[in-house]
DNA sequence: GTTAGCACTTAGGCATGTCGAGTGCTAACC
DNA sequence: GGTTAGCACTCGACATGCCTAAGTGCTAAC
């Protein structure tokens, strides 16, 4: 029994249960790909391949399906990812440089990935930590209520409405703003505590609560900013994709719901060294999502922030890891400098 | 045969059908509704609640369900909103007065009210128009390249980056911003372009050309910001509760990605008297939301931005709308001066 | 207008039978 | 030793027939 041709049947049998969404029989193996042995053999083969637990079989009599474990030999050793057709990489581009704001750049970016996968793309907001202060701004919504917003270079503006502790007026809010302003800006966004730290040092005595008050709110701001956030689109592919839903998309959708269960997801996984990193079925650390995969890679600067698209095992791996990248290169592209 | 009893005998049928899910017959409903007649009588009633158009038999021998027609009528006659117990008051109250920054207002309160019905929320961004602009700022992030960022006194804060055409000076861009912010400070944002105008054609000839793609930059975002997005939450209520499903989701995700369909849906909404409004299955324009209705209000200062849910026709119409109305009400009440 | 009674319809469950796909095994073959 | 042909066996999918329970519509009596 040769070691290559059991690689082979295992390929063939992933690319024909991905493509037929049924389990494969020797017989149809020996018919679809010209491997040069007759079906007798294959089953010896599947018989192996079953034992070493890289395939199984629904029922006694029903052809084989690809395991987890299948899947991830697959991935890894069998599957080369397939180049994108130009037309592809064009509709990338076109779509992508239309676009100005982050939102806006990210939304497209979800919905084109869903699009060119038909799956659910996901998207996560990029970091801000890298990012430089550019601007801070405080505006008195009410006596005592005060919006900070908080520019960065990246171009990423956040908010958030402080309560100031006592009233206030638009001259005491403009000193301060001058205070901080001079004492933060051009700060790393990473180290913006300390910085703060010193600006509410500074101040009077009878500055100090107030500017104690907006110190904490820009320090929440840049800590605990939108990089927590994502922008999911393709949801309906889940419901498509499953005519015959192998996969309950509850669960899945609750998932995705659960920000916080998708971030941790994406960020815990593995960079493969091909640039995208894969999790399949039950390596997935959600019980949720034990028949999804999930296939996403980093982007921006340091690719921290991940972008990346999730649906059932059984998918077109080599074609999505291709979308999934050249996705990514193109946003790194168009958010760089 | 009365008229009143009628009535009652398809009200029993609809909240037993939302109940139970399987369609009712006669027996059924003399048993658990004290109707002081026989089957038999009922039998006569619901002929007639048929040949009207109000119920109908999923096949010859099975219980009525209501029609779109049916749910219709229970809406506007017989049924009346249930008020919120008071531990959902204080869940509402506590869940919404935890939150600062608008994003997370409106993330919030999605999510509440997914939970309270049990159905898909749907928050749309408050509209934008009514309000004043509290300030400018400019920032350059590129040589050419400007973020504009607009915050409005309601606390929203919309921002997008333009093409300056030409080179600029960190200077140059502070006169600018001078000049516009002492020209629109306080204008409803509704007027802007006019004032825009006006602070265009006071620069000099040397600033013109930048001006001008500032302002268009600024009209752009006033005009065409955040208030035709909207907030999603508990999509997977709709796998959930449609365990064998009567609501085929597949169509439904479309439509709820299809931010434009669900806007334009509920901006088109009439407004019910009693302050919710109601589209039922068919009356829904978009083909996809033919098993579903949709229940929404306004909310905010003038009611024209939308709160509401999604759910299947047969979902429990007074709960639901009292839930979506207490919500709006607080949301008002949180966003409000 | 209401009721009882009865004939009629139908979905759904269940047992049964058949068909075909696919397997595992054994014995022969190169 | 690896490969092949052949064959018995298993099991899901599908069709058929039958039965029951639920529910209706109608008619005649109250």
């Amino acid at each position: 029994m040769s070691e290559p041709r059991k690689l082979e049947v295992l390929r063939a049998i992933v690319e024909d249960y991905v493509h037929s969404r049924e389990p494969v029989g020797s017989k149809a193996l020996v018919e679809r790909h010209h491997l040069g042995v007759s079906s007798a053999t294959i089953r010896n083969d599947m018989a192996a391949l079953e034992d070493e637990g890289l395939i199984t079989a629904p029922h006694t009599s029903a052809g084989r399906i690809p395991t987890d474990k299948g899947y991830r030999l697959f991935v890894d050793q069998i599957s080369a990812v397939k180049p994108l057709s130009p037309a592809e990489k064009r509709a990338i581009q076109t779509l992508l440089e239309g676009s100005e704001d982050l939102d806006d750049v990210l939304d497209r970016t979800a919905r084109l990935l869903s699009q060119l996968t038909n799956q659910v793309a996901v998207v996560q907001y990029p970091h801000l930590s890298r990012a430089v202060v550019r601007h801070i701004e405080f505006v008195l919504l009410a006596p005592r209520k005060v919006l900070i917003v908080l520019i960065a270079d990246s171009g990423k503006v956040d908010q958030r409405v402080v309560d100031a502790g006592q009233d206030l007026s638009d001259d005491t809010l403009a000193t301060l703003r001058t205070r901080f302003m001079s004492g933060v800006a051009g700060t790393p966004v990473a180290i913006l505590p300390q910085h703060l730290a010193a600006v509410v040092a500074g101040c009077t005595p009878a500055e100090r609560p107030v500017a104690l008050a907006l110190g904490k709110g820009l320090e929440g701001l840049a800590h605990n900013s939108r990089e927590d956030r994502m922008v999911l689109a393709g949801t309906a592919n889940l419901a498509r994709s499953n005519v015959d839903f192998p996969l309950s998309i509850g669960p899945v959708l609750e998932a995705l719901e659960e920000q916080v269960v998708m971030l941790r997801l994406l960020s815990d996984m593995a960079q493969d060294p091909r640039g995208v990193a894969v999790s399949i079925g039950r390596e997935n650390p959600y019980d949720g999502l034990a028949e999804a995969s999930v296939v996403a890679t980093g982007y921006g600067p340091d690719a921290t922030a991940k972008v990346g698209i999730l649906g059932p095992t059984r998918m077109d791996y080599p074609t999505t890891m291709a979308a999934v990248r050249a996705v990514a290169r193109y946003l790194s592209r168009i958010l760089g400098p």
